[in-house]
DNA sequence: TTTCTTTGTTTAGTAACTGAAGAATCCTCG
DNA sequence: CGAGGATTCTTCAGTTACTAAACAAAGAAA
């Protein structure tokens, strides 16, 4: 053992930062009891780790009976990670350290639906700017997280943007997005089972199972926008009727105010007829601010909202056997006093598994920006924890094999 | 290296194992091309396999240029398993093979809520007549699947049942134990997303995501019976309204079928008003029999119940992301036919991912007897592909750190 | 001071893999 | 039939990432 220090193994080195990241503070011995390996080996992590400047030691716990425990940090600032959001009517900027704490942000009207490549350019140089505005240094860029509704359309705008900024791009879902940034800000626990319900113009929700995130197959778990609350409902553009998303969406609630001339005027509505996502943001934001101000009329359309968005976040609840139910996003942001008490009642009346444990519903500390948050998480994640690949099980054992069996 | 044959580390060669046995057959670059192993460490595990007896050599694939791939076999003969079903009505015993394939039964009325002593010394004689019946040595079984509707109330009686048989007894849910012995025995592939829809005399679903169990963390994920329907619905115990179950269950459609006198008669429905599980389910296989003789009363209250219940499964579909969809359970093998296309056409309909991919549904072969033999599976899987322990990681790191902070 | 407890490091040993060489088997074609 | 290429499977030295155990360091207790 003539050599400097010795390389450990990705996953090993990847969960021992995590539980540093997830614990705000901890010792060796803590790492040794939290992981079941030896103290030798965490000893090794450890200096790895502090080597590579993400870990740092930071004074000393009390004294057990011996030697007192040295503990250990994440460096915040070794590290930054760009988040992009890509809403239907603005485009959100943060530049976040390793803890996730947001350290820079800009916010731009959106693109609409164009792509072409002066979007491209335009959003590069607001990078830049973003970086350069705190003076971080490039090589200290993890890379860029862009989330989206629809990440899948965006494939070969995260391509483009890749090459534009020079920093490697990762795309995921909104909700998802929203949900990660929860988990690695640390509100919920390291192996806790949680999902994030995001409000935004739709209703989403990401998941986090066991502390892994759950995406499904095709990238859509958690659509709980579509649960039917309603056999013989309003119909839906998916297809069936009586939506969640038809009867209590903020759209819908946004449709219902407009119908109200009194309610319209008294909250000042500008929408008119339009299903446009941006003036359907105001108009919430409206009837909203009408309902803080005491507009009854207001406040009884987000409630009527809120008891259909409960019976959807229990089913969710009942379905994932939830532990923990974070609630973000812009919708939620300006409205989640008035959703908030309405789901922990209906969760703490009904949830199937409530006699085992119940389900915590909370407020994000960060709804308004909690998906750019979110897709800069996403980068840390995929850059310092990445999913232990461990073995490949392809879905088509057939296609490896000759297609004939003899004898 | 002058030992004997080098033992292998414990998850290498269960995902091998497991492989083997979902491809059903497969040969040595097989298995290099779907691990990612070299080919000397597969060499070596499967070795080790064919050693201990569980896999054989089966014959040769047709050459491709050069030396025929040998081919490789699970030997379904190797070892057995004992699975238990505790019902409310009925005691089902299965002995099954390593490919989770039935080599004797035994089913009992059973034993209502009694617990006593004598109860566990006639279930472990039953276990003993089951072995005896088909003459497999005591060591060549794995062990004994005990799974029911509520698990959690059968910790003693577990214990009690390992004692008399001297069998080691894993303890499961009846619908998670039907989800695993549709995926042990091949239906569905290996890294597949689905949900066994379990209908029983209430309404289950067991959970497998990406190949892996999903039980979450107190054990009740896949509630379905408890998704609402209709907020304005009837009352359900859970505390909510308009739940799947009380709208569509088998107890539903049995009391809504007593109600009606002529139906009542021309089906011959035992039941009177009782709600006891044992006439539920036979008045409810009494009207799935009129209905195939063409009752068009007793058809009506069957699709009425699978228009509910394809509604509620679309919304796991939906959270989920599910590929595959499989119906199972007593009430299912009755009245599959009626339910399968209702659920097919709903999920083709309005399935949310639809774009991106179709949930395959599908009536398992075996449904009558599905969480008895799936208890059995579960003994496989925990025996020959445990789950790779990897790294702990509590939930509470603040309990192995000292208390206080100093500087 | 001495002794004990606890924390953290060092080091030899080991399990489980990889990579490369070689043996075995099968096909093709002169 | 036998040479030569293709493919499959095995063998084995080398590497990596761990463990176990001895050791060193720091504080508490006496």
């Amino acid at each position: 053992m003539s050599g400097p220090a010795r390389v450990t193994h990705a996953s090993t080195r990847a969960a021992v930062l995590d539980l540093v990241r997830a614990a705000g503070m901890i010792s060796r011995v803590g790492l040794v009891n939290a992981t079941g390996l030896t103290g030798g080996t965490i000893s090794t992590v450890v200096r790895g780790l502090i080597d590579e400047g993400l870990v740092a030691e930071t004074g000393h716990a009390e004294s057990t009976g011996g030697k007192r425990r040295v503990m250990l940090q994440l460096n915040h600032f070794a590290r930054y990670a760009v988040g992009v959001h890509l809403d239907e009517a603005r485009i959100t900027y943060v530049l976040t350290n390793l803890g996730g704490a947001v350290v820079a942000r800009i916010s731009r009207a959106g693109c609409g639906e164009a792509e072409d490549s002066g979007v491209i350019e335009r959003m590069a140089r607001e990078v830049d700017a973003l970086i350069d505005s705190v003076g971080v240094e490039r090589d200290r860029i993890l890379g860029l997280g862009l989330v989206s509704a629809r990440p899948a359309e965006h494939l070969g705008f995260g391509q483009a943007l890749e090459r534009a900024t020079g920093l490697p791009v990762v795309l995921d879902n909104d909700a998802t997005a929203a949900a990660i940034g929860e988990h690695w800000s640390g509100g919920v626990g390291a192996t806790s089972t949680f999902a994030a319900l995001y409000l935004g113009t739709g209703i989403g929700a990401g998941v986090v199972l066991g502390g892994t995130t759950y995406r499904g197959p095709s990238g859509h778990a958690g659509e709980i926008g579509h649960t039917c609350l309603d056999v013989d409902g309003p119909e839906c553009r998916c297809g069936a009727k009586g939506c969640l998303e038809v009867l209590a969406g903020p759209a819908a609630v946004v449709t219902q105010a407009r119908a109200d001339r009194a309610l319209s005027r008294a909250a000042g509505l500008v929408g008119g007829r339009t299903r446009a996502a941006a003036p359907v943001a105001a108009d919430f934001a409206a009837i909203s601010r009408a309902a803080r101000r005491g507009n009854a009329r207001a406040l009884a359309l987000l409630e009527r909202s809120a008891r259909y968005l409960a019976v959807g976040a229990r089913t969710l609840a009942n379905v994932l056997d939830l532990e923990v139910l974070v609630l973000t996003g812009p919708s939620f942001a300006i409205a989640g006093s008035v959703y908030l008490p309405v789901l922990r009642a209906e969760l703490d009346r009904a949830f199937i598994a409530r006699d085992a444990h119940p389900v915590s519903v909370r407020l994000s500390p960060s709804a308004a920006s909690a998906s750019a948050i979110g897709a800069a998480a996403i980068v840390l994640q995929s850059e310092l924890v990445p999913r232990q690949a461990g073995l490949r099980l392809p879905d088509d054992l057939a296609a490896d094999e000759p297609p004939v069996f003899v004898r």
